[in-house]
DNA sequence: CGCACGATGCTCT
DNA sequence: GAGCATCGTGCGC
């Protein structure tokens, strides 16, 4: 299975719909799991709800590093979300990834998501963006600011020739709102709410 | 099914 | 001290 390529000159908004339909691996002590990327968000440097949008600081560090670098950050206390390093080198931007289509390891996604309710349907373990990451098994403390494809963490050329992608305006921010920077695949049952 | 709300703590002002 | 790139539960339909 090819890696990604992480190419110099393509646009954060051009990575954001190249990494439709390829597949994340996360490996860790307790085996592989993975899923087809079927959502992300696009944060660009002179966009209000970006992270680097202020200034470089602590969090966002990892932001500022080469394209194809990870960052994670906490959010509402609990939970953490994973986004994939674009643009050039100290541009700042990245892509969230929101939403995967399971495809190895389901039965540790179950185990690692498990609630109250029993049975956890397998559209239901992915759909969103701190949900795939509790999936897979993502760490803030581990993963954080690795360069994918040289650590636990794998990205996978796409394998199907062609993906039909839907762009809209991205979910749960306030500042930025109307840019539409939000791409999922057409018709995929596995993408978050709305 | 949809909607409203509370949990929970890191990050930056 | 306020805000936050979220999620699960509980309730009403």
């Amino acid at each position: 299975m090819p890696q990604f390529s992480f190419h110099k000159k393509q646009d954060t908004l051009s990575l954001a719909q190249a990494l439709i339909g390829c597949e994340l691996l996360c490996e860790t002590e307790n085996g592989v799991a993975a899923g087809i990327i079927v959502e992300t968000e696009a944060y660009l440097k002179d966009d209000p709800a970006c992270h680097a949008y202020n200034k470089k600081t602590a969090r966002n560090a990892p932001m500022f590093e080469a394209a194809g670098h990870i960052y994670i950050y906490h959010i509402y206390g609990m939970y953490q979300c994973f986004n994939i390093v674009s643009g050039k080198q100290d541009e700042g931007e990245a892509v969230l990834i929101r939403a995967l289509e399971p495809t190895q390891g389901l039965e540790l996604m179950m185990q690692r998501r498990a609630t109250k309710k029993q049975n956890l349907a397998t559209k239901d373990l992915c759909s969103g963006p701190s949900k795939l990451v509790q999936a897979l098994g993502i760490n803030i403390e581990v993963h954080n600011n690795k360069p994918i494809n040289a650590c636990e963490i794998s990205l996978l050329a796409r394998t199907k020739a062609t993906v039909e992608i839907v762009q809209t305006t991205r979910i749960g921010i306030v500042k930025g709102k109307e840019l539409p920077y939000r791409f999922y695949l057409k018709g995929s049952e596995y993408i978050s709410k709305k």
